[in-house]
DNA sequence: TACTTAAATAGTAATCATTACTAATAAAAG
DNA sequence: CTTTTATTAGTAATGATTACTATTTAAGTA
């Protein structure tokens, strides 16, 4: 895997952002160091790190992808405003083995309101 | 919400099924009882059932999405051959509550290589 | 039971995220 | 410095999903 200016800008970008950046975010971020950076690029890039665990997809499902830093933490999504919020205190004792497969990552998401759909919930803001 | 056939012959469907199915696999068994329904009915339900928490997506990330029924369970991802393995065992006691955000459910995914790829790489079928 | 109306449907067109392709470029190795 | 081979920019293609529209149908009401 060759070194490419390209890889590296991409892999700060994520490495620094404390969002969880879609593929576009991405491209646009880069293109602010690199101006003619191109979307294939990005996607194509995204794939490698994402191969070689330098990065990981937080994985809500009910949107485009989004990419994170490795760095073990979980995910709280809100399904009213479909924020996320990273959980870094841990839920489970990571798992060796489920039966005889072999675990090699782990990715919890809890799903529910967040604490300012709540409060809107309550004022009447977004009554459903 | 209207209690159509449509409807019906799509939520069962996935709740008599045991594999993960994607929006078309549910097109084309839903057609073997409806033969003109058509591919827009069955993603507009699919989105009507997850919204009313009738059934839920799988979600790898890697893939088109898969739909399930919702009865509580996990899964287990292997990352060479994408093939998902239903866990029923509880693996984390259910939060009420994360800080301020109210947790609903949770989707846990675990990743890894399943058992019949773990073998096929002992046997050099499949070296990287 | 017939009438009304609002939601759902079939069929098709459009959208948009992602991937594939190609000639040109640039890491990395010798 | 030259060679090799992956990577790139730019663009076209793909394919999952959504939007649109005229028609149908579930379900409420007289």
């Amino acid at each position: 895997m060759k070194n490419t200016k390209q890889r590296k800008v991409i892999l700060e970008i994520i490495n620094r952002s404390n969002e969880h950046l879609n593929a576009y975010d991405i491209y646009e971020e880069a293109r602010k160091t690199l101006k003619n950076i191109s979307l294939g690029t990005v996607y194509r890039n995204l794939n490698c790190l994402c191969n070689e665990n330098l990065i990981t997809i937080v994985n809500d499902g009910q949107e485009k992808k989004r990419y994170d830093k490795i760095e073990k933490h979980q995910h709280f999504i809100c399904t009213r405003c479909n924020k996320i919020i990273d959980i870094y205190e841990p839920i489970i004792k990571p798992l060796k083995k489920y039966e005889n497969n072999l675990v090699m990552n782990y990715k919890i998401i809890l799903e529910g309101i967040c604490e300012k759909c709540l409060k809107e919930e309550e004022n009447g803001i977004k009554r459903k």
